[in-house]
RNA sequence: GGCCCCUUCGUCUAGUGGUCUAGGACUCCGGGUUCUCAGUCCGGCAAUCGCGGGUUCGAAUCCCGCAGGGGUCACCA
């Protein structure tokens, strides 16, 4: 068998959403999983749809994401070029071969023409099939008008590694443009042109293709190449789950997780279980694992949900399992900037103590602040909070001076410090959750924080003892 | 409307005639973890397998019908 060559063929559109992703990562895994190449295409044969910048956008996600292409724009191969912009003459070829074999003519009608039998077919409930409207005499194409194709509508049943076995009736089959009056080939006839030419083994592509399939089949007969073999994931569903995953939707551009803090691998896992898993109950996998395990029949045949809330939970299970080193490097971004005035130590302690807190990087500056900046005091947390709040302010004021004093004796070890706690407990006599309460408040001035000990000792003694005095200054005046 | 495809807990899914009174994960709920948040541990709720007929000793698993959902019917991909 010839070794496998799967492809990534995006519009540069400028967006790149979860759905395309998945198509790009399952057509890699395959190719990777069975030692073969993986390329990227752009087509870019609609100049009204093309996005500046969006090629760039492409591979910099595919690249973020450890998505490695073998050949593609900026990777030349006796195949390229990869830009279908840049291979007219490869199509103008193809397409003599057709018109000499009387299988390709121009289109006569104009748009308006066009529209109205278009009209006409819905008024009637009925599909609309151009070529009922093929015109008797073909003309000579001057290029000035579409190229349709002369069709030979009949029925067909084909086999998809992930659909399983499909067929259609001739009422599929169309007389489809093409090469447009620009000059520009459609997708119907490039990617087909492209395929054959990269010698391409598998086309995976988006559900919505399936219904084209039929005229494919009738095209790749007409130009007397083997078909390809076809592989369709199933769409992803937006979270209403009754349409695809799209923009308007608010679905995010992958880049916009990257950017976040979600990490690629994390990404990558997630992305791959929608609508893949090998049989196992194994939830995570590293990418070896994924392409290892990776097989085409064991993608589900109906669509999936993207539900954010699973992707939340296994970043969070990713990043948990990261060693300091690791999360220090891909946090390094993301730091509030109060925080470049410390060390490395220093934010590598942060780190442990926020670790496990942290569902994405982006939320580091909020869980972290108080360790970098005196947060102003903030008096919502004391009346907010159920059991201090019915403290007067001479009680909490009197508890935080006793406290003032046992944390002055304090060499500020977590060990010291969970033993001077202790030690208040008995001597206030009261409850951890009024006496740690009134001390994490005081010393952090956040709503949340890692445990009082660790986060103390973190900090340092004096700038535990100046907040601590902040909060007492600040109820005296 | 024609054609094509899909249908197991709220979600992602395991399951290919008996081991399924349907398993796992996410979410959610209760409890433990000296304060908070998160995590973690323990426990719990949750699908009569879209519906209706068959076939079979036996069906989530095979067959037929129906319903619901999705895709497509562009000089977009």
């Amino acid at each position: 068998m010839n070794k496998v060559r799967t492809r990534f063929a995006p519009s540069p559109t400028g967006y790149m959403h979860v759905g395309s992703i998945r198509t790009a990562l399952f057509a890699w895994l395959y190719a990777k999983h069975t030692g073969g190449d993986f390329l990227l295409r752009i087509e870019d044969t609609d100049k009204k749809r093309e996005v500046e910048g969006s090629i760039e956008h492409i591979i910099k996600c595919l690249h973020s994401l450890g998505i490695e292409y073998d050949e593609g724009p900026d990777k030349p191969s006796q195949f390229g070029p990869f830009r279908q912009s840049e291979r007219l003459a490869i199509y103008q070829k193809w397409a003599d071969k057709l018109i000499q074999s009387g299988r390709a003519y121009p289109d006569p009608y104009n748009p308006n023409e066009l529209e109205s039998f278009r009209a006409q077919a819905i008024a009637e409930h009925k599909p609309f099939l151009y070529r009922n409207h093929r015109p008797e005499t073909l003309d000579k194409w001057d290029k000035t008008r579409p190229l349709r194709f002369k069709s030979d509508p009949k029925a067909y049943h084909w086999h998809d590694e992930v659909m399983g076995e499909l067929s259609a009736g001739q009422e599929a089959i169309d007389d489809f443009v093409l090469i447009k009056s620009d000059g520009f080939p459609t997708y119907n006839f490039a990617h087909i042109v492209d395929d054959y030419e990269m010698q391409i083994t598998h086309i995976m592509r988006g559900h919505e293709f399936i219904a084209s399939v039929p005229n494919y089949l009738n095209l790749y007969e007409a130009l007397n190449i083997n078909q390809p073999i076809f592989a369709t994931p199933p769409p992803v569903m937006g979270p209403s789950g009754n349409k695809k995953l799209s923009k308007r939707d608010g679905a995010k551009d992958i880049l916009e997780y990257i950017d976040e803090g979600y990490l690629t691998e994390a990404l990558i896992n997630y992305i791959a279980s929608l609508g893949w898993n090998d049989g196992s109950t194994q939830e995570i996998y590293t990418t070896d694992e994924l392409i290892k395990n990776f097989a085409l029949d064991r993608l589900q045949r109906s669509g999936a949900r993207f539900d954010e809330r699973r992707l939340i939970w296994m970043n969070g299970n990713y990043i948990r399992n990261l060693t300091i080193d690791e999360l220090a490097a891909k946090a390094k971004d993301f730091w509030p900037a109060e925080a470049s005035a410390y060390d490395d130590e220093y934010k590598k302690n942060v780190l442990k103590l926020v670790q496990e807190r942290l569902k994405h990087l982006s939320e580091l500056p909020a869980l972290s602040n108080f360790f970098f900046i005196d947060l102003p005091i903030d008096h919502e947390l004391i009346s907010s909070n159920k059991k201090l709040s019915s403290y007067s302010k001479q009680q909490l004021e009197e508890l935080l001076k006793t406290v003032n004093q046992e944390l002055a004796t304090s060499n500020f070890t977590v060990e010291d410090l969970t033993d001077k706690l202790n030690h208040l407990l008995t001597i206030t006599d009261q409850s951890p959750a009024i006496l740690f309460s009134l001390i994490r408040i005081a010393t952090t001035q956040a709503p949340a924080s890692p445990p009082l000990a660790e986060s103390m000792a973190l900090l340092g003694k004096e700038h535990v003892m100046s907040r601590i005095n902040a909060q007492l200054k600040d109820w005296s005046s």
